[in-house]
RNA sequence: GGUCCCAUCGUCUAAUGGUUAGGACAUCACCCUUUCACGGUGGCAAUAUGGGUUCGAGUCCCGUUGGGAUCACCA
């Protein structure tokens, strides 16, 4: 076992969509694909926002999608572990207090941009007297606490984007700790990741300026800097499609039928050069994950490629995908599943073939014609051939004429598999009585 | 506006500076099927734009245009 070590950090603030689902599917797909760990970490740290309704969704979709998980932590049972860092890097003068309001400070960054410069922190905490400081605390004003950047070029090699970049000076020092004295993002997110051993980061793009920022942060509390890996993000015809916009739901996708495999397989290969076709396990599609097939630009996530694209898992989907989930034989599925649009219509074909069906009568008088030559069985293989020759010498129907009302009368429906394998499967009782125009 | 990133068929992408610019999905046509489907075979379809470097540019350089990310007391 190799000590690489990936983790989904999903704040419970909202349920798992397509977006998030990319995320955790390339961690644990890297995980396996060498031999590591995939871990679930709890991002809880806004109490306002954070919901145990969402939590157990997540919970539930990931178990649902297959990323099984070996550990887990929870960011709201780690404050101890975090405050006392957080003392220490006040000590080290790395984190510091500032008493700017989120007035005050958007008034400065509208400032700065109109300027033309850039909407960076002025740093006016560093220079409080100390007058200011009892003018603070004589109103009762509380501190919210920034990471202070060192100058510097902040270099890492990214396993999508190369070699990035970023000088130091260009960025904001984060704010980390909230007026309340929550903890934002950032730093116990660092913390986790050290103390956790996190050895690579899979996300989105929309990370790349924080992982500056928190390069710095590992090293400022003495963690190991692991290897980062930003996914271009997804975009939809709307715009972005983000953790915050993304408004499609993995309970919804499910609700409609898309397999999960097939959430995985079209999300894993959207946006690389290797075609995007089924894949009917998790494991073969990690073995084929390859970062360097990757493209840089964003590709257009678009669901109803998605759904077309289920439609055509579900009908090459193996037997054994299938059959904990609806009670038919391997037969039965294999001849009636180049005809499903999602895997649950098999319990219809099932439902026609064995239960009752109250038949469509188009045609009666072809349909009575073709209820006197049934032939009774056994039937074989030249059986439908031999009876349907028959009714079209008899009617002079022939084609679409012929069959469509023999469809109608035994399924009620417009189409499905051909009827000569349907109809072994719905048997002869059956089929002379739909035939009638009985329901049967 | 600062910083970072991106730009090839409708979509996802391939192409050591030399290819008829390739593949997949979609689409269209045909074939198979005595029906709807499934399946099979083909066709259509692209280097954003202007300069430069070069014998030769999709590929390298500069500009332009367009798109995205970030600059939150969200994650």
């Amino acid at each position: 076992m190799s000590d690489i070590k990936v983790r989904f950090a999903p704040s419970p603030t909202g349920f798992m969509h397509i977006g998030n689902t990319r995320t955790a599917l390339f961690n644990w797909l890297l995980a396996k694909k060498l031999g590591g760990k995939f871990m679930l970490r709890i991002d809880d740290t806004d109490f306002v926002r954070s919901k145990k309704e969402y939590e157990d969704a997540m919970r539930e979709s990931l178990v649902w999608l297959g990323f099984n998980w070996c550990e887990e932590a929870r960011q709201s049972a780690r404050f101890e572990r975090y405050d006392a860092l957080r003392d220490k890097l006040i000590a080290e003068g790395r984190i510091y207090a500032c008493y700017d309001t989120p007035e005050e400070l958007q008034i400065k960054r509208k400032r700065a941009m109109a300027k033309g410069q850039a909407p960076i922190y002025d740093r006016q905490a560093l220079q409080y007297t100390e007058a200011d400081l009892a003018k603070f605390k004589a109103e009762g004003r509380k501190p919210h606490y920034r990471f202070k950047l060192l100058p510097g070029l902040i270099e890492w090699e990214d396993i999508v984007r190369g070699h990035c970049q970023y000088e130091a000076e260009k960025l904001s020092d984060p704010i980390i700790i909230r007026e309340d004295g929550s903890y934002l993002y950032h730093f116990p997110s660092c913390v986790d990741d050290s103390d956790f051993g996190i050895t690579h980061i899979v996300r989105g793009e929309d990370h790349v300026t924080n992982t500056a920022a928190q390069i710095q942060m590992f090293e400022a509390i003495g963690g190991k800097v692991p290897t980062f890996a930003h996914l271009p993000l997804l975009t939809g015809k709307e715009g972005k499609l983000s953790k915050r916009l993304g408004s499609l739901g993995v309970r919804e996708l499910k609700a409609d039928g898309v397999e999960a495999l097939a959430i995985c397989s079209f999300l894993a290969k959207l946006g690389t050069s290797d075609s995007i076709e089924p894949f009917y396990s998790l494991d073969d599609l990690a073995a084929s994950l390859d970062f360097s097939k990757l493209g840089r630009s964003q590709p257009k996530f678009d669901e109803e490629e998605l759904i077309h694209f289920n439609t055509k898992f579900v009908r090459s989907m193996p037997y054994a995908l299938i059959k904990d989930r609806f009670d038919v034989s391997e037969e039965f599925w294999d001849k009636v599943r180049p005809n499903l649009n999602i895997a649950s219509d098999i319990q219809v074909w099932e439902d026609i073939c064995n239960n009752a069906v109250t038949p469509i009568m188009e045609d009666s008088e072809l349909t009575d014609t073709a209820a006197s030559l049934l032939p009774p069985e056994p039937w074989d293989d030249t059986t439908f051939n031999t009876w349907l020759n028959e009714i079209k010498q008899k009617t002079g129907k022939k084609g679409k004429e012929l069959f469509h009302p023999i469809r109608k009368a035994l399924t009620a429906l417009d189409n499905g598999p051909e009827l000569k394998t349907l109809l072994p499967l719905i048997g002869y009782k059956k089929t002379l009585k739909r035939l009638k125009g009985e329901t049967a």
